[in-house]
DNA sequence: AAAGATCTCAACCGCAACGGC
DNA sequence: TGCCGTTGCGGTTGAGATCTT
């Protein structure tokens, strides 16, 4: 490993973490919690970077991180996912439980995106005229709010809805919650209408509809609470995502 | 069995966003 | 309002593992 020294002349630990630096790093999160990245390494008595550490917590060490193959269903929700947000890995893991960003980057790098050049190089082989397809995906604005939510729906029913916008939920009833499919969509009522539904239909427009397990719920003005699943995330928070109009999605629809 | 090729994934780097002053 | 420190993200790298010849 290569230490690099820092401008006080201490060097800095690189490369591959020992057991005992895991350890360390362990213990100084259990004891102050995470947060404040530049003051891990003195805490823990490291000898790295507040870069390497957060990096390290955040990929490796953090409880209730899931290894190993990925299912059937979470490359089937990359796919969907990375439809509708580009390389935003780390949105496209939150909806994944147990799923870094960079699980989830590395699995695209490694199995997805090889494919899919690979049917494109097959594709293009072929005395087929290229089909020209342009994708565009949306560059939507997280919105984290509290676990409170469910309790704030309760009481105001209307709380999905803005103004004169409608709000678009997936939601899932799945008892088991092993993916949060609560999308929480800003539409203008400009897209209200068929067009809107249909790509947003077609986005996910494979999965399974059994016993109303999953559905569009267009809020024309009340989404009731129970309705809505939204799946406690790992941190204590719910997240919705806000689609400023002007984004792709409302140039799609209004194609 | 060994050497080279390929794959996987942990870790690093640079940068944009954010917040405090 | 601009500066500066901090944070978090996406792209990239490279060491080790695995596969192929």
């Amino acid at each position: 490993m290569k230490p690099i020294t820092t401008t006080h002349g201490l060097e800095l630990r690189k490369g591959a973490w020992t057991p005992h630096e895991d350890t360390l790093l362990k213990q100084c999160i259990e004891k102050y919690g995470e947060g404040k990245w530049h003051l891990v390494p003195h805490r823990a008595g490291l000898n790295r970077c507040r870069k390497s550490c957060r990096l390290r917590w955040v990929n490796y060490l953090r409880p209730n991180i899931k290894r190993g193959n990925f299912g059937e269903d979470e490359v089937d929700l990359i796919l969907r996912l990375h439809k509708l947000l580009g390389n935003r890995w780390s949105l496209i893991a939150g909806r994944i439980p147990g799923r870094t960003a960079n699980d989830v980057k590395n699995y695209w790098n490694t199995n997805i995106h090889p494919r899919s050049k690979q049917q494109k190089k097959e594709s293009s082989d072929d005395d087929k005229p290229m089909q020209h397809i342009t994708t565009t995906v949306t560059k939507p604005k997280p919105l984290a709010i509290t676990n409170t939510l469910n309790q704030c729906m309760d009481d105001n029913p209307q709380i999905m809805t803005h103004g004169e916008c409608s709000s678009l939920i997936r939601t899932s009833n799945d008892d088991d919650n092993n993916f949060d499919l609560s999308f929480g969509l800003n539409l203008s009522p400009t897209v209200h209408d068929d067009k809107g539904k249909e790509y947003l239909d077609d986005l996910f427009d494979d999965i399974e509809m059994e016993d109303g397990d999953y559905g569009w719920l267009f809020g024309g003005s009340t989404v009731a609470g129970e309705e809505l699943n939204v799946v406690e995330q790992e941190d204590g928070q719910n997240q919705l995502f806000e689609f400023p109009l002007m984004d792709e999605v409302a140039w799609k629809l209004n194609d």
